[in-house]
DNA sequence: GAAAATAGGGTTAAAATAATCCTATTTAAC
DNA sequence: GTTAAATAGGATTATTTTAACCCTATTTTC
């Protein structure tokens, strides 16, 4: 329960290793899997979500790779959640009303909206520049 | 990504049922499941984890059932999960550490530890008594 | 043209979740 | 005392979700 995808957790782990290696550089994804023994096919599907997003941009080619797009100031961890899982949904009834069958009658489906709310905003409160900062001081 | 597991929707679900009926009427698994649309024998097992952590206590035999064992106030939502579901672990390694190839040189375990203890705050925040005068003041 | 990279559709494998099956035990009612 | 209704819980199966892999296309440098 309440767990993180590992998808996600590629992604968060991409991005600071772009932020380590700096605003400029290129980084391939066999580079990032290799370093974190990550599956390269999987971690490039990540890649493509957080390109897709706009935290990334990619070059083709021999010597292509991604970066960053924004100053990671301006990156969130839930942009990245949001890239790689799309909006959360913590109940069932917010992806599809018609899997529950007390929909109308439910007592907690407000409260559950206004968790996933905060926990959004959790997320939403730390930037990658704030959680590199908070790792080496 | 952070979804609920629908036995704790089930468990939330079964003590606000009880919660309506009183704090001394036995209800039995048949009536909620019935009465919500639930499978019976998986309600069971959630009836059986809340009884295990405390929650609710169970009478067997004919006429038996189950009924809460405190005050609505005096229980949480972060209580019904750790009932359910055990302490939450948002990433893998904080279940097996040896499932993680960079665990020595991570950069986000910190961080992601404060997140989940934030998220259980948050549910520890809500008694069922709280949560149901949201619901109907 | 070859090689190295991203792009992405499609399929398969593995893991987690949910449901079901089955048997035992308890207890009230008859 | 026998039966019926209930919890208790182990074991198995089914379903769903997640993760991994396969394969082909495209882009770009050398």
């Amino acid at each position: 329960m309440l767990q993180v995808s590992r998808k996600f957790e590629y992604g968060l782990h991409a991005v600071t290793y772009m932020a380590t290696k700096g605003l400029g550089r290129v980084v391939t994804v066999k580079e990032m899997a290799d370093e974190m023994g990550f599956s390269q096919e999987f971690l490039s599907k990540a890649m493509q979500s957080l390109k897709r997003a706009g935290i990334a941009t990619s070059v083709q080619g021999v010597n292509g790779g991604y970066m960053l797009a924004k100053a990671i100031a301006d990156v969130t961890v839930a942009d990245i959640a949001i890239a790689i899982e799309g909006r959360p949904h913590l109940v069932r009834c917010g992806v599809k009303a018609d899997s529950c069958e007390i929909f109308s009658s439910c007592h907690h489906r407000g409260y559950m909206n206004n968790l996933q709310h905060k926990i959004q905003d959790l997320l939403a409160a730390t930037t990658i520049h704030s959680l590199l900062k908070e790792i080496e001081p």
